[in-house]
RNA sequence: GCCCGGGUGGCGAAAUCGGCAGACGCAACGGACUUAAAAUCCGUUAUCCUCACGGGUGUGCGGGUUCAAGUCCCGCCCCGGGCACCA
């Protein structure tokens, strides 16, 4: 087990030699299987205590997706939430801590097509595999409480939710253009199209292609989810929050319509700037507009489809502006001139209406395109004051206007608006960039989709009785064509539920962005199977106090979390209005200057670490390195540092324990420890509490050590005790093993992350006087201690006598003599 | 282009409210211990001038406010990330 050093012999700064005592040397393997062991054990050591009257806390890191094995990148984040929730138990919290399984996904229907295996068994096996590396690092993951995505009494209530939403008209079906790839023969989520070709072949250019997709309706949501974004301020990181509203994108404006000469059919289109109208010189719709698909043909029709691959296929950046003219004509309503109608490459279809009216003379890209394509440029807008260039895009006074002419551009906008509703030909509008959640995806290994399409009814949600819709174990994967599922008879052929004649299955899976979007729940009450969790459970554990993850997570994860929390919410389920109170994003782990991964060959795995660190050594450097919401750089070098450091305070430990009750009066040396332990008491308290920079608290834990090695040799047997039991205390949410080890070799009981966490004692901590800085014109000269709350005069005094400052001042003149007491006096000096 | 971060020794970083720049650690160097090495313990380490005492300079760049600026203000540069023809 625990080797005796071959020396017992130490060493003191000194120089003192100590009396003989036992010194131990730490194995990192022996005493990390050893407790991993024992915790595995017992399966209430890290669960909530139920029916506690103890305060709540919900520490909550993102869960994995199980891909095979962690890497020390992946460990960072559980890491800073086992050190919290750790830290909340020493300090009185009832503390729910759970972990589970994203587990649905293409990853593993990729893998279990290469392997010949079955994406269940692949995605169990790599779940076994990282719970036995979380269980290795230690963290304090309460089991019981697991959730895996992938199984019926998980996925069982993602279906319920769906028809929930069915029966609110949150949920519906739509035709809409998706990214197809033809060599797959499938259809490919945004994320699979890398430069406009598919991941897969990637010389293959992603067409659109047109297909009747669920969705759910979280654009009903754009208004809550942007305005309680400022309820979240304080808890959330701006830079999250700042991502959200962008993405949000909520824009107010005016619909107005323009008439197509000959046909009388209304184009809509939609404009922050109806102010500008009378400057519109056509009209541009996008070209999936509908009106392009019935009056668009020959030619000019192949020009546009040519136009909508050729989006797909440049996608990002901007790219040159493209025109076809339909030859249509539209009147502008304002004026009733009529205006050319064409099709441009740069309008989008999902934003707004499909279609603008292009005022050159006033926006930067109509007036390119219209430049361009010499379409006539109308100034509407004259500046306040100075010169007209054009394009002006500011704001000034209308001009050319008819009844408007002469108006702040601001006014004319919102009369404007008001002329155009009060006519029946427009009204104001707001327009959100967020799109409705395309949730299907023609792929096995996810939530099938609970509908039934009947000949008789049309789309039947499937009724709760027969939920679970079970995904069948034997659909056949190739990864090409349609969902495997239209190829499984026995699931898609089903008897309406409502009408009983034959009917056929819906085919298609969930997005598992759907498992996400609620997991942190389903753990407060994970074995119902009479509903997603009861709302007790949920009423005392929620708002999550601290959710921990990636800030990757910001936009699509977070999004869908607080819309589905909003949701619940209306189903009468649940009553918080957001699902976390705080969040926290921590940074990324740097190896070799680069994000680790498989190519670049610079992934460390969380067994070689552990191997040749030690849990507790890598937990430490993490948290040492850097400060959790930056990048951090690994190097093994630094981690040698922490097992190094994390060796020098077991070594203090182990030949201290018996060293307790000796006889010996306290004198200064155990002033000087004393004080530095209840001052770093104090500033891992507050580190903890406010700023989470572990970092420096590791820092002050490292400065304690040091004092306490500077004077060891001299401390009284009181002093030796206290220090020892608080060192273990304080160190306990940073270095588990270490921890529990030393606290059991002290003779001491129970799990250390449940002992109460140290208190520091003002008393103790004050320095003997304060230590005040002498400066000339700004300069540090001298300092002088003087008692705390010296006067002013005194201080002053006091600087103008300190002989150095009478070398520095010479004959010079005293301008002014800046005091601040306990900290400084300052000589302004001329000459 | 817009929105966030960030720029401090050889390296990771600290300075929490405008008050000693570089805590703590890594690396390097020196010493003690050892037959030796490792481990451990102690020490030195921003830079320039000076034998030394001591002094000058220094937080991306240029200005400013102040007795005092890494920190506040104005104008820039560079790096990283996000969004990006959003009408």
């Amino acid at each position: 087990m625990i080797t005796r050093a071959t020396t017992g012999r130490t060493s003191t700064p000194s120089g003192a030699s100590l009396p003989s005592m036992p010194e131990r040397t730490y194995s990192h393997q022996e005493v990390e299987a050893k407790w991993s062991a024992r915790w595995a054990a017992d399966p209430t050591i890290f669960a909530a205590e139920p029916n506690s009257t103890k305060p709540k806390y919900y520490v909550l890191e993102m869960l994995p997706y199980p891909s095979g094995t962690l890497h020390i990148g992946h460990i960072r984040n559980y890491t800073i939430g086992d050190a919290l929730a750790r830290f909340k138990w020493m300090r009185g919290f009832n503390v729910l801590h759970p972990m589970g399984w994203d587990a649905f996904g293409l990853p593993a229907e990729n893998a279990a097509i290469k392997n010949n295996r079955h994406p269940h068994e692949w995605t169990n096996y790599n779940i076994a595999e990282m719970k036995r590396q979380h269980r290795r690092m230690g963290f304090s993951y309460d089991w019981s409480r697991e959730v895996s995505t992938c199984e019926p009494e998980y996925y069982k209530w993602n279906q319920w939710f769906f028809t929930r939403m069915w029966d609110k008209g949150l949920v519906y079906r739509k035709q809409a253009l998706l990214n197809w790839c033809s060599e797959c023969a499938t259809v490919l989520a945004n994320e699979q199209v890398v430069n406009g070709c598919c991941w897969r072949h990637e010389t293959i250019p992603v067409e659109q292609k047109e297909l009747t997709q669920w969705f759910i309706k979280i654009t009903a949501y754009a208004d809550e989810l942007l305005n309680e974004i400022g309820n979240l301020e304080g808890g959330w990181p701006d830079r999250v929050l700042a991502m959200q509203r962008n993405w949000i994108g909520r824009s107010e404006g005016a619909e107005v319509d323009f008439t197509v000469a000959g046909s009388g059919e209304k184009i809509r289109v939609f404009t922050t700037r109806v102010d500008t109208i009378f400057g519109a010189t056509c009209v541009i719709l996008a070209p999936e507009h509908d009106l392009v698909k019935k009056y668009v043909s020959g030619d000019k029709a192949a020009a546009v489809k040519a136009m909508i691959d050729a989006r797909a296929t440049q996608g990002l950046g901007e790219v040159e502006k493209v025109g076809i003219d339909t030859g249509l004509r539209a009147i502008n309503p304002f004026s009733g001139e009529p205006v050319p109608v064409w099709v441009g490459n740069f309008v989008l279809s999902g934003y707004g209406t499909g279609a603008i009216m292009a005022v050159p003379a006033h926006d930067e890209r109509d007036f390119e395109f219209c430049s361009k394509y010499e379409i006539p440029i109308v100034p509407v807008v004259r500046p306040a004051e100075g010169e007209l260039t054009l394009p002006f895009t500011e704001y000034g006074i209308s001009q050319n206007s008819g009844p408007w002419s002469g108006l702040a551009t601001a006014q004319a906008r919102a009369q404007m608006a008001a002329h155009a509703k009060a006519n029946g030909f427009g009204e104001t509008a707001v327009t959100f960039r967020i799109k409705d959640w395309g949730i299907s995806r023609q792929r096995y290994w996810g939530t099938p989709i609970p509908m039934i399409h009947c000949a008789t009814c049309g789309v039947v949600p499937v009724p709760d009785k027969d939920l679970p819709v079970i995904l069948p174990k034997d659909a056949q994967l190739t990864g090409k064509g349609e969902s495997p599922l239209a190829r499984t008879p026995d699931f898609v052929n089903v008897d309406c539920p409502r009408c009983g004649e034959p009917a056929r299955r819906e085919t298609d899976t969930m997005d598992t962005f759907v498992d996400s979007s609620w997991y942190f729940y389903r753990y407060c009450d994970n074995h119902n199977d009479d509903a997603p969790f009861s709302s007790e459970a949920i009423k005392y554990w929620f708002p999550i106090d601290q959710y921990i993850g990636g800030v990757e997570h910001a936009i699509l994860h977070l999004i869908y979390s607080r819309f589905w929390t909003k949701m619940m919410r209306d189903l009468g389920l649940i009553s918080n209005d957001e699902p976390a109170a705080r969040l926290f994003t921590q940074g990324m782990v740097i190896k070799d200057g680069s994000k680790m991964s498989k190519n670049k060959g610079n992934v460390i795995s969380a067994d070689t670490m552990m191997d040749e660190f030690g849990a507790d050594t890598g937990r430490l450097f993490e948290l040492f390195a850097a400060p959790p919401e930056r990048d951090l750089d690994w190097t093994d070098a630094g981690a040698e540092g922490a097992a190094r450091f994390l060796g020098r305070v077991f070594r203090f430990v182990t030949r201290n324990i018996d060293r307790l009750n000796e006889i010996g009066e306290p004198g200064e040396a155990d002033r000087k420890v004393l004080r530095k332990l209840h001052q770093t008491t104090k500033k891992i308290t507050e580190d903890f509490e406010s700023r989470w920079h572990f970092n420096t608290s590791i820092a002050a834990f490292m400065e304690l050590v040091n004092e306490i090695y500077t004077h060891e040799a001299a401390l009284a047997p009181a002093t030796r005790r206290e220090v020892l039991e608080k060192l273990v205390l304080l160190l306990a949410p940073f270095a588990p093993y270490i921890c529990e080890e030393m606290w059991e070799e002290m003779g001491r009981t129970g799990p250390v992350f449940k002992q109460p966490w140290p208190t520091f004692d003002e008393a103790l901590m004050q320095e003997d006087g304060a230590d005040v800085v002498l400066q000339v014109n700004g300069k540090v000269r001298s300092r002088l201690l003087a008692p705390f709350g010296t006067s002013k005069a005194e201080l002053e005094k006091l600087a103008l006598a300190d002989p150095k400052m009478q070398l520095m001042i010479g004959t010079a003149t005293i301008v002014k003599v800046v005091v601040v007491p306990d900290k400084l006096v300052n000589v302004v000096v001329k000459g």
